[in-house]
Parts: C-alpha cells; sequence; structure tokens
DNA sequence: CGTGTTTGACCTGCGC
DNA sequence: GCGCAGGTCAAACACG
C-alpha cells in the first residue's frame, strides 16, 4: 500500500483546520507545509473554488449522500442560448504525490488533456465512469512545486464508492462537511 | 471484446 | 469581430 499525505483544512466541528490525513494511496507521502497558496491566511490545501450561485448551493440535501456536493447533470448540449449558465461548485485540494492519479475508490475514465498555459505540465479531465453519474475531476501538477497535484472535483457522485478505500471515505465526509459550513 | 487512454478537432467564453 | 485559452468530443489505439 502506497501513502498520500493530504491536507484538508476542514474545520468540521471538533476537529482542527489544516490537519494532515493520511491515505493509503500514494508512493511517497510528504508533509504540506509551504504551499504558494498558503501565503496570508494560513492554507489552502483545499479550497471552494467556484460556488453555484446561493440559491441552489444545498449542501445539507446531500449530507446522506457520499459524496461531494453539486447539482445534477449538465452538460453543454443542455445550454441554451441567453440563459445563465448555472455553473457546479467545484472542490479543488491538493496532494503531495508523485503520481497524478489518485486512487480515491471511484472509477474515472480520462476524456482529454490539456496543455495549461505558464505550465510545463498538461491538465487531465476525467469523468465518473458510472452510469448516470456525472462527476468531474481535473488533476494538474502546481507550477510552483512539481510535486503537488491539485485535484479539482465538480459534482455530486449519484452512487455509492466502488472501492473499499475507507481512508478516503473518511476524507470525502470531511469534504461534506466542510462545504456545507460557510467558507470561513 | 470490453474498457480505458491518447490526441486532434471542435466548441465556447472572455478579454481586447 | 478576432484570437486565445479552457473544456469536451470522438475516433483510433492499447491493453488485459
Amino acid at each position: 500500500m502506497e501513502n498520500y499525505t493530504l491536507f484538508l483544512p476542514f474545520s468540521s466541528s471538533t476537529t482542527t483546520s489544516a490537519s494532515p490525513v493520511s491515505l493509503n494511496m500514494a508512493p511517497n507521502s510528504y508533509a504540506l507545509t509551504d504551499l504558494e497558496g498558503a501565503k496570508g491566511n494560513g492554507f489552502l490545501g483545499l479550497m471552494r473554488e467556484m460556488e453555484a450561485p446561493a440559491t441552489s448551493l444545498n449542501v445539507d440535501n446531500n449530507s446522506q449522500n457520499r459524496g461531494f456536493v453539486g447539482s445534477e447533470s449538465e452538460g453543454r448540449l443542455e445550454k441554451k442560448r441567453g440563459e445563465k449558465k448555472i455553473r457546479k461548485p467545484k472542490h479543488a485540494f491538493q496532494t503531495r504525490s508523485q503520481v497524478d492519479i489518485l486512487d480515491d475508490g471511484y472509477r474515472w475514465r480520462k476524456y482529454g488533456q490539456k496543455a495549461v498555459k505558464n505550465s510545463k505540465f498538461p491538465r487531465s479531465y476525467y469523468r465518473c465512469t458510472h452510469q448516470g453519474c456525472n462527476v468531474k475531476k481535473q488533476v494538474q501538477r502546481s507550477t510552483q512545486d512539481e510535486g503537488v497535484v491539485l485535484t479539482t472535483y465538480e459534482g455530486t457522485h449519484s452512487h455509492q464508492i466502488e472501492k473499499s478505500t475507507d481512508n478516503f471515505e473518511h476524507i470525502l465526509r470531511q469534504m461534506q462537511i466542510y462545504s456545507s459550513s460557510p467558507c470561513n
């Protein structure tokens, strides 16, 4: 088994923020100490990158659902002209890992890869392969620190986790807690 | 043969 | 309007 060190600045009611959580996935585990985003307010291991309009941010409704907050299906075909685009909330977190792919228990299919401006590393796009599940994630290496992988999740898993990676499951729950509480 | 990856083309939003 | 960058599609390909 391998090990990740993942810093999650959740402030779930009882825990302190920015606590490292060990995951049994990656070959190397490092302490995540000084991210560029950490300047100023301390930490940016996990952040809500963007939110849906406040009215649609019904995170509490998902509390029984193990996964991430977000809305239902949205494809580019659904986008109607003149209609305001509703973006799902995205959740980004950083892990220090040699490998880009975090085995979080779900099955992902890669559907694209793009070169990113001002970065020598490409960004990879993944979609959950579970039928009816529209969760996407993007994986990209940090330009500042090549050892840091930035993963951005978008959407809600509409199904159970497919592998028994209990540790990550725990983290997912924590992320939900974090999501349902106001950010700062 | 089923499943996942690669990769170029295409679409869309945004800033100038 | 144009060009750029990000995001997605889908055919071809690789692999077990």
